[in-house]
DNA sequence: CCGTATCCCCCCTGATACTG
DNA sequence: CAGTATCAGGGGGGATACGG
């Protein structure tokens, strides 16, 4: 399993060049890298809700893998967003649920998802013009 | 949708069923699939700032391969978000530069980037805690 | 100077099967 | 219910060489 700390992103830790935002590392690359993952984004957002089981978010995110899951659910505990609690029930339940951190991300991160949903057909007509100038 | 599916409340304030999240249905990864990129958001950070010409960004982004930068470049320009200007001078130079489409991404974005450098080191601290609580 | 084209590798991701 | 293990495929991304 490449999760864990052996999995360290591309770029993290390297010098960023551009300087004129950032002197040291690179911090948006070091956090954009996690967040920018297919699932992030969605589980961050069912998340924001509520708190949920693993079952609940396998069913509400029907196209996940069960894989997929626990490793980005994994990934974003590590980089401390969510919460993991371990309910010694039986059968054992547990429940993910957002970190103080994780809602300061999301505060943000809830307005790109919002110009996403009011924009999203400017760049879709931007993709069919674009498409329609390159048929040469 | 199905009865009884799981529903969350999305940042618009409807509801929203998730198992129609699918590229290309739903804005929020139609777009951020984009934006995922790994080096999207750092070009649209660079643009943001003025206008630039190819090897400016290259220069500026010293690790982006020159496949890459084209490409990335292209997909943005494809999505709405930069204008490519040709001055045919000779040698020719090629100018990028931010449209209002992206300038208004770019204005939630930023608080994303920001949200970033400004919690870096609790990322990095939350990192370092969970990978030492995994040596258990 | 600004790209395209080609090759290739690695990692993300999915499918499936198995455990506590 | 909540994971782990393993195998396999696709595509993102890098290196290099070539073209306008």
């Amino acid at each position: 399993m490449k999760t864990g700390a052996a999995r360290v992103p591309t770029f993290a830790g390297e010098e960023c060049d551009m300087s004129t935002w950032d002197a040291g590392k690179c911090p948006v690359r070091d956090v954009m890298d996690q967040i920018a993952g297919k699932w992030s984004t969605l589980l961050l957002q069912a998340l924001a809700d509520k708190p949920y089981r693993f079952g609940e978010l396998r069913r509400l995110v029907p196209d996940i893998s069960q894989r997929m899951l626990t490793q980005t659910l994994r990934d974003l505990q590590r980089d401390g967003y969510i919460d993991r609690k371990v309910f010694p029930t039986k059968p054992p339940s547990v429940e993910y649920s957002m970190t103080p951190l994780g809602l300061s991300l999301f505060e943000p991160l809830k307005r790109v998802l919002d110009w996403a949903e009011a924009n999203h057909a400017s760049v879709k007509a931007a993709r069919v013009k674009f498409d329609e100038s390159e048929l040469a």
